[in-house]
DNA sequence: CGCATTTCCTGGAGGC
DNA sequence: TGCCTCCAGGAAATGC
């Protein structure tokens, strides 16, 4: 499930094969999944040049030239991968995009279409599933704002996975933060002392940058765009490691349901 | 309003 | 082996 580090390692891929390129060719495969301007992208996105290929919360986004943009939602099971141009087709293959300047092919898959693409043109109407405003970056997110956003009461987990609160956290990288600073995430999060929730961020910050260096998590369909898997989930401490015992004090990893998502958490390093 | 629960969707896992 | 049911999970909609 891509979270921050998996769309991070994914735009930085894109962004260093496709910079310069200019669409020449889209196939939609599948309209309900493209969203944001009406017109269809077989029309809009030929002729457009890639200026940059960068992310914002879990999305992966292609700013183009002449101005628009074309976000990514990747979902639960999401891919964009670039193949040469005789790769078989893939099932749930959506999209299919061709260059004038690269013989490599780029395409969108996601067998359970929680994911999508957003045309965003200047002025453009907006139809389809709507593409909410994420909140503040977690890497650049100062410890005085941080705190600011834990004035709630809900669990601390619940308001990390909100991406209008903070952007790019899953299910993941929550309960690796959390244990790293040694929170338990049914923490009301007003409850945080300041030096909690500094500590807080720092092991956001630590884990997300970490994560981003080993490629991201794979742990079922999670690949980059050349088919590669992410490592960082041999640092997994609690995550799916539900009965197993944690790594820093022996203790048996428990498992919870929280606003319906698995939960994992050490009961002994990370107290109520 | 704030929070929890349900919905969307498919493939993989587990039961028998 | 094969069929069936169950379930994960991000984000939006719905419910209380």
């Amino acid at each position: 499930m891509p979270e921050l580090p998996e769309a991070e390692t994914i735009a930085r891929t894109l962004h260093q094969r496709l910079e310069g390129r200019t669409f020449s060719r889209v196939q939609v495969h599948r309209a309900d999944i493209v969203h944001g301007d009406p017109r269809p992208l077989e029309e809009t996105l030929p002729g457009r040049r890639v200026v940059r290929v960068s992310r914002r919360a879990k999305q992966v986004v292609f700013e183009l030239d002449p101005t628009a943009k074309l976000a990514v939602r990747l979902g639960m099971t999401g891919r964009l991968m670039l193949v040469r141009p005789d790769a078989p087709l893939q099932p749930h293959t959506h999209m299919q995009a061709w260059f004038a300047d690269t013989a490599e092919e780029l395409r969108f898959c996601d067998p359970r279409r929680f994911g999508g693409l957003w045309l965003l043109t200047p002025g453009g109407a907006l139809t389809g599933r709507r593409l909410t405003p994420p909140g503040p970056e977690p890497l650049t997110l100062r410890p005085a704002e941080f705190r600011t956003l834990l004035v709630r009461k809900r669990p601390i987990k619940s308001l990390l996975m909100d991406q209008t609160i903070i952007a790019g956290l899953g299910n993941i990288y929550c309960d690796e933060s959390l244990f790293a600073a040694g929170v338990h995430p049914l923490t009301p999060a007003r409850r945080l002392r300041p030096e909690q929730a500094d500590r807080l961020l720092r092991a956001i910050k630590q884990v997300l940058r970490r994560a981003i260096a080993a490629r991201g998590s794979t742990i079922l369909d999670y690949r980059d765009p050349d088919g590669n898997g992410g490592t960082f989930r041999r640092q997994h401490r609690v995550y799916q490691r539900e009965g197993e015992k944690c790594r820093s004090c022996g203790s048996v990893i428990r498992r919870i349901v929280l606003t319906g998502r698995s939960t994992f958490f050490c009961p002994t390093c990370q107290r109520r």
